[in-house]
DNA sequence: TTGTGGTGT
């Protein structure tokens, strides 16, 4: 990668004394425009209309049709609709079109059910956490979130209701998408009349139809074999809506893709036509950063009227903050939006005519061998440098500028991000796929197969704490355990509390663990918001932290100014009273009373400790650091732990993060007692080289 | 000893 800097090195400094004026640093002229590499497209009104007949052709005559085709090419919003004419909804049968968010879902049926002009909820609906909005009976076309439909394989384990399903944004390979093909896969054995649509922007297609190609293997249908489709898959490739974008390249490599980026957003702003625009960094800091350098030359350009309105975007933001980047600049000014990579899929701002490609971007792996997550800056895929890029053209003819040269692109770079699945902890997709009647996972016909590492990693943890027999069966409370969306230790963690009288108190605790950030990020504010945090902090750490400050929420009645003079997000903890609401329903459905322990927090600690006792670290001796029972690796207290500076013998941790060093985060006081106690089985064949106590 | 890419049930 030139001289890219590599994850693990030292990160690349920048000195925020640089001046940029002048912008000799790094004029555009250093880009050298690729042309044949350039994305050329031409805008057509109605992309897919064109394509209306032969679409419904390639899902009659097929299993399977993989179309190929931008957002914005109608394959969303329109082939639902054709289907629906075509016949595919009759007969009580519904067209079923997965989303990977849902905000996706929900807008998109909004938009489907105006053009069709009927109320929302009627013949078109959408099904999202919290929120299902169909009538069954008359709904022919529902928008769903990819893991609601494998909820609903829970209760339907061949989804019999749906006579077509598409899988929508399949090129982003979450682990969802890639569980929700191996399962339609394996559908499609019993039920040979299910079509399959996957839509995707730029995936590798043919990878993909091989997977879905079945044409070779043994088919077993009583029935009249001739009206069953074609088992090799269908497919069709759609132009787009969007425009060109030009593609530059650095001619050489940048020392500093920070320093590289303020630059070229200064020169094109000096030299280039109006057009808002975009800049993709890895992570909060660099945006910061980023933000605050073009502030202070924004602030220095000559004059005012032509001025740069400079706004950073991640999810860390508040809601309020995150909005702004919609607003419109003012007259006469230019517009910079400084993003993380929610500006590639999740976030579509309208206006940008000029991208700023780093070239890389934050990337979790897990590493099974020492059951650790890791957050590291990795460049990004080719596949994702054309998304970033397509962001400059959805207005009108746009550039992007990428910080790394063609020979990089080309030659190192790899064509598409490695999928999620094969990146990911297991656990909880074992056990999904355990409860679905998925008996030998290792055999599970994956798109991409995760390590046999990884997935053996998942099945020793979800034996350990009981969910699976030693056949690798689910026992009772693992059937329990699945029925809860939530990673299983905490699930276990749920289940326990009744034993303990404290079912309410853990239900507010994993739900509050279950969002991201319950305190908002801002740049230099830490001070403020450590000191907003210790306001709530108490000695057993931070699930019982922040349980007290689920109570004060709502002893201030849930007040938004309440939450912002607090620095807490107000839509986090409104997240959690849904969630709240969720997990006490399905607690109750089980048969469980929800008996508080009226501020007893021993019995939380337990109940947390039943949960996570995989998750236990001893105090080593030095007293400054932790060592892991199940591993036995060293670990540290995060420094937004409320346990930070503090030095329990025994603690219990939710995750653990890897920068510097390996950090436990949400860490609770627990004991060797209970240790032995809630999971004697586990610790019994430790005891020698764990002295516990 | 010091810090959270992005989704979702």
């Amino acid at each position: 990668m030139g001289s890219f800097w590599k994850p693990g090195s030292e990160r690349p400094t920048y000195r925020p004394s640089v001046a940029f004026r002048g912008d000799e640093e790094f004029p555009l002229g250093l880009f050298e425009d690729s042309s044949h590499l350039s994305i050329e497209k031409r805008r057509h009104k109605h992309p897919i209309y064109k394509h209306r007949h032969e679409l419904l052709y390639l899902v009659k005559a097929h299993a399977v049709t993989v179309v190929i085709g931008e957002t914005g090419c109608g394959k969303t919003t329109q082939l639902p609709q054709y289907l629906s004419e075509a016949g595919w909804a009759e007969g009580g049968r519904l067209i079923a079109c997965t989303q990977p968010r849902r905000i996706a879902a929900q807008t998109v049926a909004l938009r489907v059910a105006e053009e069709m002009g009927v109320s929302v909820g009627a013949e078109v609906g959408y099904s999202i956490r919290f929120e299902e909005v169909t009538t069954p009976g008359k709904t022919r076309i529902k928008f769903l979130t990819d893991g609601v439909l494998i909820r609903e394989m829970m209760a339907d384990p061949l989804l019999s209701k749906y006579s077509v399903i598409m899988v929508d944004e399949a090129h982003e390979r979450s682990v969802t998408t890639d569980v929700l093909l191996g399962l339609l896969k394996k559908i499609q054995k019993r039920r040979p009349e299910l079509r399959v649509i996957i839509a995707s922007a730029t995936m590798d297609a043919t990878n993909v139809a091989a997977f879905f190609d079945t044409s070779a293997e043994k088919f077993k249908a009583s029935a009249a074999k001739e009206s069953l489709p074609d088992r090799t898959p269908g497919m069709i490739s759609v132009e787009g809506r969007s425009h060109s974008v030009r593609v530059h390249y650095s001619i050489e490599p940048v020392p500093s893709y920070l320093l590289a980026s303020v630059s070229t957003t200064l020169s094109i702003h000096k030299l280039e036509p109006p057009g808002d625009i975009l800049l993709f960094l890895t992570g909060q800091d660099d945006v910061d950063a980023a933000v605050q350098l073009l502030t202070t030359e924004a602030e220095q350009l000559p004059r005012k009227s032509t001025g740069l309105v400079v706004l950073p975007l991640y999810a860390g933001l508040s809601r309020a903050d995150q909005e702004l980047v919609f607003r419109p600049a003012p007259q006469g000014r230019r517009k910079v939006i400084v993003s993380t990579n929610i500006a590639e899929t999740s976030v579509t701002i309208p206006g940008i005519v000029y991208v700023i490609d780093s070239g890389f971007s934050k990337q979790r792996f897990y590493n099974p061998l020492t059951d650790v997550d890791a957050l590291v800056v990795a460049p990004i895929s080719r596949a994702s440098a054309e998304q970033r890029a397509g962001r400059a053209g959805r207005m009108r003819p746009g550039k992007c500028f990428r910080l790394y040269s063609e020979d990089t692109y080309c030659n190192d770079m790899k064509a598409e991000t490695i999928p999620e699945i094969q990146r990911s902890n297991l656990v909880s997709t074992v056990l999904q796929l355990k409860a679905l009647g998925i008996d030998n996972i290792m055999r599970f016909d994956w798109l991409a197969p995760p390590s046999s590492e990884a997935m053996i990693r998942a099945l020793e943890l979800l034996f350990a704490i009981g969910v699976l027999d030693t056949d690798a069966k689910l026992t009772p409370l693992g059937h329990q355990v699945a029925e809860f969306p939530l990673e299983p230790m905490m699930a276990k963690m749920l289940l326990s509390s009744n034993s303990y009288s404290c079912s309410p108190e853990a239900v507010t605790i994993a739900a509050m663990l279950s969002v991201q950030s319950i305190w908002v990020s801002s740049k230099g504010r830490q001070k403020e918001l450590d000191d907003a945090r210790d306001s709530f902090a108490v000695v057993e750490g931070d699930h019982v932290t922040y349980l007290n400050v689920y109570e004060s929420f709502l002893r201030a009645k849930q007040s938004p100014q309440w939450c912002h003079q607090h620095l807490i997000n107000y839509q986090a903890m409104k997240t959690v009273v849904d969630v709240r609401k969720q997990l006490s329903r399905l607690l109750q459905q089980l048969g469980f009373s929800l008996k508080s322990c009226d501020g007893d927090t021993k019995c939380i600690l337990k109940a947390v400790t039943a949960g996570f006792f995989a998750h236990a670290a001893e105090l080593e001796p030095s007293g400054d650091s932790y060592k892991l029972v199940r591993g036995g690796q060293r670990m540290y207290i995060h420094p937004s732990s409320v346990l930070f500076r503090t030095t329990p013998k025994w603690v219990v941790f939710h995750s653990v993060m890897v920068t510097e060093r390996m950090y436990m985060r949400e860490v609770a006081v627990t004991d060797s007692d209970w240790l032995f106690e809630v999971a004697p089985h586990y610790f019994d064949r430790r005891r020698r080289s764990h002295t516990l106590g």
